[in-house]
RNA sequence: GCGGACAUGGCGGAAUUGGCAGACGCAUAAGACUAAGGAUCUUAUGAGGCAUUUCUCGUGCAGGUUCAAGUCCUGUUGUCCGCACCA
């Protein structure tokens, strides 16, 4: 068959047909069904679109051929840092580069196959989409989810420019080998952070990856102690967070972030100089080294004391960048014998180790990190961990100096880029009136073409002043825009909801239409997404259901991660090594149905694994070895009043066991166990057909039943068949064949016998025989008894239709 | 260092979730058809035991639970992924 010529057939059929436009009459039966949006790029698509898209599309097809009105959008994660580098190194401008990238993909997309309804597509860099993204972040500045606060950003002093974390790899930038240092910018941020609690517990209710939800319960990272007031000396005081306020007798210094603001208010005059050196080298410090634990600890003495609000204890202060400022209260108590780094670092600075949990067992080695029983602790002695814990911060909450206290790990999001390739943050500032958010009439705040990014110490945007200059909203003065742009994981937390009412230009969507369409039914794509672009969805659709937009809590309802194709030699595929596996070769060769269905039938879908050629070869032989034997059927003129004997029951048989199989697994993306049973059916018709006087309807509705199963794995292919065999409308209009139960039902079914819970013969028995029947039948068996050779028994065990098991002495 | 995942023939991978390990395919071998075969069809194919109506071993390694373990538990080795020293 040409496959080529198939293609474009069918490809013009259906989008002359609109097979596959979204049908609004039919919204009740609707599928969501939704890959993650692509990143416009220069080169061609590659094998992970392929794996992405395609088995995707595969799933759908199956969805729509099971009744679903399926919905199956594409777009474009279009803002970025890959256009803007693209535009310094070549000066072509991003909307250039980026605009013409895209046509590019949407004509490979379309030669794919897939049923896009390409209505609905989105752009994130068009104005009528970033309006929305801007109106997004007035709607979280209004309930009070998005405000500024200074935040470190990675700054190469040579290029004057801000780098993204890649763009400084090993703490040098990646432009000059520059060292890069950490220079602090006001910035907005989104408060995920309130969300927390609900995002860890919606979890649960989620048809995802076991491991993705556990690694966002990681990244959320709930943990539960108590905070502490300390007081400095000199009148100042700090808290500090600890899970094990148990240990709090055994406190022999306190610690502070380097970057935290007391250090350079409690520092005193003889400590100043080492204390800002210390502050100058962590600023240059990456967070990859900072994050190292081989790395010897570091820290300074700060010269100020706090008072241990337990025992009125002087402990020293130091700096040190083992604690981050970030999280917790930035800064921790240090209590040497019961944690392992601050052991370490209580032997490098001399600091006294206190011993106030016994270890149980009566070891006495150092430090000791469990829970145990408390000692020198004054009135909490004899206690257990446990119950110290909560006693000691309820003494302290009675006397104001701390109590229980729940911390996550999740951070605040940091939205401000000091990019041009996004969407311009929609505020200005007012020097009489502050900040001032853009009215919702005046969006999008459009960005401006004619800008000089090429880097040069202040942000793009910030040297564009028919950009920057505008009248403040409130007082009509003189004011300056925001100079940064948002994020592009912004562009990406709400895209799913802009795809079913894409060209609405009053609102970014509309409630009444995406309450029906939400959730999503099924979410595909990379397990590089388990943290931050999934999290950043579902707080954003948590965020807008709160103000009253969306009446459901969770935007996908159900996920599944591809895994990743390497290339042959095991490796994943980059062109330094060189073993970049293009499909255009093999698309060329075999058709895109054949490269779909060996993607297809050669992985774990959600493993991947490395590319193997001879695994498509094999898959265009089962290609042909159907056309084969529908060509052949097809002028079979059937006998009539044909009664089916008992080759026909096996034909029917396998083809009932196919069904019901095919049907489970495409419904579990288990789609290399899918094809093998329709190559095993294919099997069963040659059989069949090979025998002599078969020519009859059972035969023929094995073939159509066949076909149908293979349409979402070989749509073009399957199109193509459909109509040879004299059906004139798409074969997606037909429903999904339905497993005839009675012909799998067999009178008889073959158990297997152990001895020993060895298997030691087969017997067959009746398929409702009891577990005393297959006893029996057992028994009665010739070959099994020679085996038992009348040795002892002394349990039995049936597992019905399965096995019956013998214990003997 | 922490967290997570994975480990099955020469290869890609199955295994209905504790019940006959190796489905399906590749590769290999033999045969059939043929003027020819890199087409097609049939058969065989985990390892071993002088070998086929018999047995032994076998799912990274070492233990354990169970009538029964690739699957559960403990320990261990290796590979891959994520990371924000998380107090």
């Amino acid at each position: 068959m040409d496959m080529k010529k198939i293609e474009s057939k069918w490809q013009r059929k259906w989008e002359e047909e609109k097979l596959y436009s979204f049908n609004k009459k039919n919204i009740d039966k609707k599928f969501y069904c939704l890959e993650m949006f692509s990143y416009p790029s220069a080169s061609k698509l590659h094998l992970g679109h392929w794996y992405n898209y395609g088995l995707t599309d595969s799933f759908a097809r199956y969805q729509k051929m099971k009744g679903y009105e399926v919905f199956e959008p594409m777009g474009f994660d279009a803002f970025g840092l890959p256009a803007e580098n693209y535009a310094i190194k070549t000066g072509i401008h991003p909307e250039t580069s980026t605009l013409s990238n895209i046509e590019t993909m949407e004509k490979q997309l379309k030669a794919m196959g897939a049923m896009f309804d390409w209505d609905a597509e989105i752009k994130t860099c068009m104005p009528d989409y970033y309006k929305w993204t801007q109106w997004l972040f007035l709607k979280l500045y209004d309930r009070g989810l998005a405000y500024r606060k200074a935040a470190p950003v990675n700054w190469c002093p040579k290029c004057q420019t801000v780098l993204a974390n890649e763009q400084a790899t090993e703490g040098v930038c990646e432009r000059c080998g520059t060292q890069v240092i950490k220079k602090d910018l006001t910035q907005w941020f989104f408060k995920i952070t309130d969300y927390a609690e609900e995002l860890l517990n919606g979890l649960d209710g989620l048809d995802w990856p076991e491991k993705t939800k556990l690694m966002q319960k990681n990244w959320i990272g709930k943990s539960t102690g108590g905070e502490i007031l300390f007081r400095t000396e000199s009148g100042e005081s700090f808290r500090v967070f600890t899970t094990r306020a148990d240990t709090l007798f055994g406190v022999s210094y306190v610690v502070l972030a380097p970057e935290h603001p007391l250090v350079k208010k409690i520092m005193t005059k003889d400590r100043e100089k080492d204390v800002l050196a210390y502050i100058e080298e962590t600023a240059k410090q990456n967070e990859i080294d900072r994050l190292s634990t081989t790395r010897e600890k570091t820290g300074v003495f700060t010269g100020a004391y706090a008072i241990n609000p337990a025992n009125g204890k002087k402990v020293p202060v130091y700096a040190a960048d083992y604690v981050l400022y970030s999280y917790g209260t930035g800064a921790v108590m240090g209590v040497p014998a019961h944690d392992e780094r601050d052991f370490l670092f209580a032997q490098k600075y001399g600091l006294p180790v206190n011993v106030v949990v016994k270890n149980p067992s009566g070891d006495e080695s150092l430090p000791y990190c469990e829970d145990g029983v408390l000692t020198d602790s004054g009135e909490f002695d004899g206690m257990t961990s446990a119950e110290a814990r909560k006693a000691v911060l309820a003494r302290l909450a009675s006397e104001e100096k701390g109590g229980e206290k729940t911390n996550y790990r999740l951070r605040d999001w940091l939205v401000s880029r000091q990019r041009y390739w996004g969407a311009p943050i929609p505020v200005v500032h007012c020097p009489k009136c502050g900040i001032v958010p853009v009215p919702y009439q005046d969006l999008p705040v459009l960005l401006p073409k004619d800008v000089e990014f090429r880097p040069d110490g202040e942000s793009p945007l910030a040297k564009c002043s028919s950009f920057m200059n505008v009248k403040c909203p409130c007082c009509g003065g003189d004011a300056k825009r925001d100079p940064d742009t948002l994020d592009t994981f912004v562009c990406s937390s709400w895209y799913y909801l802009r795809y079913p009412d894409n060209k609405n230009d009053e609102m970014p969507f509309d409630p009444e239409i995406v309450n029906k369409m939400l959730p999503v039914d099924r979410y595909v794509g990379g397990p590089e997404h388990a943290c931050m672009h999934l999290l950043y969805a579902r707080f954003i659709t948590k965020a807008l259901r709160d103000m009253g937009y969306l009446k459901f809590d969770e935007p996908f309802r159900a996920l599944t991660h591809q895994g990743i194709i390497l290339g042959p030699d095991g490796y994943r595929m980059s062109k330094t090594r060189g073993n970049v596996v293009s499909p255009d070769t093999y698309i060329d060769a075999y058709g895109s149905d054949v490269f779909r269905l060996y993607l297809m039938f050669g992985f774990d879908y959600t493993a991947g694994g490395p590319w193997d050629d001879n695994g498509i070869k094999s898959i265009a032989k089962f290609v042909d070895r159907v056309e084969r034997i529908v060509t052949k059927v097809n002028g079979y003129i059937p006998e009539k009043e044909y009664v089916p004997d008992k080759d026909a029951k096996d034909l029917l048989f396998a083809q009932a066991y196919c069904v019901k199989n095919v049907d489970r697994n495409m419904s579990d993306f288990s789609f290399n166990t899918a094809v093998a049973r329709l190559m095993e059916f294919v099997t069963a018709i040659y059989k069949y057909d090979g025998l002599p006087n078969k020519i009859n309807a059972v035969l023929l509705k094995a073939i159509d039943t066949l076909i149908l199963l293979l349409a979402p794995c070989t749509p073009h292919f399957a199109e193509e068949l459909w109509e040879m065999r004299g059906n004139d409308q798409s074969v997606f209009l037909s429903p999904y064949p339905v497993c005839d139960e009675a012909a799998l039902a067999k009178d008889e079914i073959e158990l297997a016998v152990q001895i020993n819970s060895k298997v030691k013969c087969k017997i067959n028995v009746s398929k409702d025989a009891d577990d005393e029947a297959v006893k029996a039948a057992a028994l009665a068996d010739e070959t099994f008894s020679k085996i038992l050779g009348g040795k002892q028994i002394v349990k039995c065990i049936v597992v019905k239709g399965r096995l019956v098991n013998f214990i003997v002495r």
